[in-house]
Formats: structure tokens, C-alpha cells, sequence
RNA sequence: CGGGGCGUAGCGCAGCCUGGUAGCGCACCUGGUUCGGGACCAGGGGGUCGGAGGUUCAAAUCCUCUCGCCCCGACCA
């Protein structure tokens, strides 16, 4: 039997991903414990790692909300349906993935309430309440919160009936200070996906066809899975005056004039955990970039004589007091499994460093270390971990981004036609194939038609698409997408 | 929502064709020995076979309906 039969005898094994890599995906997150299925149809329970990984998001992108000058609020869960039918476009795109409420109590209510499928109608209707001057703008509002689209197949994070995610909805004066936002936001997102996530994304415009049901203009940060598909990570939307029409928010102007205001709308959900797990994850698991990781470094101690195991206590008390507050460090001293158990285990769930301390190493007075994404060891002397151990992770997380990067480059292609575009994806080739778009939406049609690849973004930088750069056309990036 | 597949112990599966009172591996519990890449021995606990109805002396097994999940397509964060 071959290595990889033999492992296949252990219930913690994964399915390898070359093998079946929506099987993979499944396994990963509930055998590494992120999520598991509830008993209600579509929804999934995030476990205490996965939620861990969550809050680690939400704060590091909260600080970024905040510094660029927003605050948190809540709106309420339940929006009366005749707000939402204000407006005809936005109705239109969510009618079908609504859930609704219509009882209280005992009793039939009189008008149906939505489960909020996003809040851009409530919100809209307070800030005709709020806004009466110009000095009451900008408003720049956030809420983090969970809402629900009864979606037909769902997929644990990246398609489930209810989701967390946080939502901005900003309202301005004037049109080019709303595009501001929506830009400065992607770019919010875009430095924090990169630099916290290690995911390399895209940042584009989306087509007409693509874009937010009731936004004027919307934009994305597409990033690429292991299996060449492509998911959207995060959007920003200009509404322009849509809704601001639709639900009267109006200001007097400096001149006493009443004018619309100029809104936006911006959210990154749970999906990113989905997102993280198909960038990084391999054969083994998980592998989680430092900066979100619940678990930054696993201590598993060894012994093999009572006397060693109380010189192995004594020391990883001393490590523990070390690193305190400096790195986030759980040390796995259970008796019931051994350590070649653990070492799976943990690279299972994608912890970035191993620390590994027995009897040779308490010697030395040192750490053997082992990192996720490489699996390098070093020994690293107790007298220095404190400085070293930090600096190990900056290294992982700069690993797994260029790791990453060099996979999505690797994965894009320039094409000089649609047909070369279908021709690609009907190949069975996935990643991003970028091509001159007229801007016709039968172009953008029928490469979906034929080849089952939408049209992900107009990406703004387009340094690496320069032969592509054409007056009459805009660079486009289609791909197969989640 | 269309096509395909699967529901038997916590997980992975066998048993179903050819009805006869449910089994294997891992996990779990107890005791002991172990522990530097998934330890070993001994003992033990756990299942209305997804659900409902039917056929039969007898149903995990045959028939009908139903629910759920997975995969592939159409729609979405």
C-alpha cells in the first residue's frame, strides 16, 4: 500500500483536492471544525475556530472602517415590505431569495415583514429622517449583522441561507464625493484581504449585468481558488440617487436649494472564511495566515520519563510566560494523544507554527519550530523566541501571500478574442483569462453562454494588461465563479 | 429549479440483489503500559437502519410516498 492508502485509514483524513476539491472543501471545514450543518435547511453553525477566525477579521476591518471615518450602528432585522418595494430594481433582485415573516404571536400581521436580505431600505428610510442639511453630511454609517437570502444550494460560508457580514451605506453630497467612498472602500478592502488574508484580488468595476440590483455602479475584489474558480470577495456600490429618490432622503444646500443626496452601500461577509480556506488550504488542511489565525503557535510538549515530563511542564510554563501577549499560543498537553497525533491535527487546522518541546529541547534550552507552509524547521533558543517567533510569523503570512499571488498570476491569461475566451474555458482551463471588451452586453452573453465564465471586472489596474489597453475597449477578467 | 448520487453508532463504511431479531474500522469510556510524525494490550458503552405507509408469519433488505444531504448545470456575497 502506498503512503497515501495507508493515511486513508484515519478518520481525520481529507480528500485530496486534485481528487474531488468541492470534497475537500467540505471535509477541511467541518473536520477542522470551522462550521457544521444545522438542522435548519441551508444555515450553518460557526464553531468556536471558525468564529474565532471571524472576530479576528471583524476587528482588524473595523479599525480600517473606523480610521477612514465611520461609525457602527444597528438597524433592525425585520423591514417592512412596503419599504422594500420602493424601489423596482432592488425588489426585483431580492424578491426571490426573501423570507419573510407573517405572524406575531397568534396573529397575522397586517403587512409582511422580510428577514433582511441587506439593508439598504431601512437604512434609506432612517436617512430621510436624519438628513435635513448639508451640514448633516457625510453620513457614514456601518453595522455589522447577520442576514438572509433563502438561497436554493447553499455551500458551508460560501452560500449558506443566513450570513454575517457587515454593511456600510454612506450618504454625501455631492456624486463625486459618493464615488470617492465607494473607491476609497474598495480599497479598504482590498488592503485588508491582501495584507490580513494574504488573498491577491483584482479590483475592478463590474458589468451592468453583474452589478448590484438598484446600485448605479458597482465594484469587486475578485480572488482566485485553488480550483480556478474565481469568488467575489467583497463589493462597493455606488447607488447614486436611486434610493435616495425612491425613500426622499433630501438636504437644503448652502444656496437653501433641496437636492438628493449621493449614497453607498459596501459589505465583505463570513464568505471570506470560504475564501480563505480554497486560497491556502492543501492536502494536509488548513493553513491560516498568521495575522487571523485563532491559534498563532501550538505548543506540543514530548516526553518520555516522569522526569521528563515535569522538565518539559516546567519549561513550556517559562515559554508560555515568554510569549504572553505577544503571540496568540495554545499549548496542547492532553494526555490521550501523542504527538505525531497532534502534529497532524494542527496542521489539520492550519495553525502556522508548531512548537514542539521534549527533553533534547530543554537541554538546549530552545524551541523546535515548525511552520504550516513549508513545513521548515527551525531551533529557536527560549532566550530569543519572543523576537524570533513574531518575526516567523510575518514570515508565513508573507509566504502564503506570494505563494498565492504567484498562483493567480500563474492562472491568468491574456486572450485576444471571445472565441479564444470560450476556447480557453471550454478546454476545461479555469483562472482569469482577460481579453478587450467592446462593452456590448452580447459579448459579456454569450461567453457565458458558451463557456460558462461571467464577466468578473473591469480591474482598475492595469499595469499587467497593457497590450490589451485600447481605446474603444476596456480590459475585462472573466472566469468560472462561485 | 433541471440531471445524477447517497441516507445503517459521533465519523467512514459493509450488509440490501437472493427478507429470518445489525456488523467492521476509527472515535468514545475504564485500567495499565506508552509519547521526537497519526501508540499498544485487555475490558466496555452506544444504532426506533432518514421518516411515513404498504406487502409478508417475518422488512435495513421488496413496493409507494416523503424529507434531507452531496455532486454537476441555471441564479447569488
Amino acid at each position: 500500500m502506498s503512503e497515501s492508502q495507508t493515511r486513508k485509514q484515519f478518520v481525520e483524513d481529507l480528500t485530496d483536492q486534485s481528487d474531488d476539491f468541492s470534497r475537500w472543501y467540505n471535509e477541511v471545514v467541518r473536520k477542522a471544525q470551522l462550521a457544521d450543518y444545522s438542522p435548519v435547511r441551508g444555515s450553518m453553525v460557526i464553531r468556536p475556530y471558525g468564529y474565532g477566525l471571524w472576530e479576528n477579521m471583524q476587528r482588524l476591518l473595523d479599525r480600517r472602517i473606523k480610521e477612514t471615518g465611520h461609525q457602527n450602528a444597528y438597524f433592525p432585522l425585520l423591514i417592512p415590505e412596503s419599504l422594500l418595494q420602493l424601489e423596482a430594481d432592488h425588489v426585483e433582485g431580492f424578491a426571490p431569495e426573501c423570507a419573510w415573516v407573517t405572524e406575531g404571536g397568534r396573529e397575522k400581521l397586517e403587512e409582511r415583514f422580510a428577514i433582511r436580505p441587506t439593508s439598504e431600505a431601512i437604512i434609506g428610510h432612517m436617512y430621510s429622517r436624519w438628513i435635513e442639511s448639508y451640514r448633516d453630511l457625510p453620513v457614514l454609517i456601518n453595522q455589522w449583522a447577520n442576514v438572509m437570502r433563502w438561497e436554493k444550494v447553499t455551500r458551508l460560508f460560501l452560500r449558506t441561507s443566513e450570513f454575517l457580514w457587515q454593511e456600510g451605506h454612506t450618504a454625501h453630497a455631492t456624486q463625486a464625493e459618493a464615488r470617492e467612498e465607494v473607491l476609497r472602500m474598495l480599497e479598504v478592502y482590498r488592503d485588508f484581504v491582501e495584507n490580513e488574508l494574504a488573498i491577491p484580488v483584482y479590483a475592478g468595476q463590474k458589468s451592468d449585468a453583474e452589478r448590484f440590483a438598484g446600485a448605479q455602479d458597482t465594484f469587486t475584489i475578485e480572488a482566485l481558488m485553488k480550483d480556478g474558480k474565481a469568488l467575489q470577495a467583497g463589493t462597493s456600490h455606488d447607488l447614486g440617487q436611486h434610493f435616495a429618490k425612491v425613500f426622499d432622503i433630501t438636504y437644503q444646500d448652502e444656496s437653501g436649494q433641496r437636492q438628493h443626496v449621493w449614497q453607498t452601500s459596501w459589505g465583505v461577509s463570513t464568505r471570506l472564511i470560504g475564501a480563505l480556506v480554497m486560497t491556502h488550504g492543501d492536502d494536509q488542511g488548513l493553513r491560516l495566515p498568521p495575522q487571523v489565525a485563532p491559534i498563532q503557535a501550538v505548543v506540543v510538549p514530548i516526553w518520555r520519563k516522569a522526569e521528563d515530563r515535569s522538565a518539559v511542564t516546567e519549561f513550556v510554563a517559562k515559554l508560555r510566560e515568554t510569549l504572553a501577549g505577544k503571540v496568540r499560543l495554545h499549548v496542547d498537553d492532553r494526555d490521550q494523544h501523542s504527538p505525531g497525533w497532534k502534529y497532524n491535527e494542527y496542521e489539520m487546522r492550519g495553525v502556522p507554527v508548531r512548537l514542539e518541546v521534549g527533553p533534547k529541547d530543554v537541554a538546549q534550552q530552545a524551541i523546535m519550530s515548525v511552520r504550516r507552509d513549508t513545513r521548515g524547521k527551525e531551533s529557536i533558543p527560549l532566550a530569543s523566541i519572543a523576537e524570533r517567533l513574531p518575526a516567523l510569523l510575518s514570515e508565513v503570512q508573507a509566504s502564503l501571500l506570494q505563494q498565492a499571488r504567484d498562483f493567480r498570476d500563474a492562472q491568468t491569461v491574456l486572450l485576444d478574442s471571445k472565441e479564444a475566451v470560450i476556447a480557453h474555458f471550454n478546454e476545461g482551463k479555469r483562472g482569469f483569462a482577460a481579453v478587450a471588451w467592446d462593452g456590448s452586453a452580447a459579448f459579456e452573453a454569450e461567453i457565458k453562454e458558451k463557456a460558462g465564465a461571467t464577466l468578473r471586472c473591469m480591474p482598475s489596474d492595469l499595469s499587467r494588461f497593457g497590450s490589451l489597453v485600447r481605446p474603444e475597449s476596456r480590459v475585462a477578467l472573466f472566469a468560472r465563479a462561485y
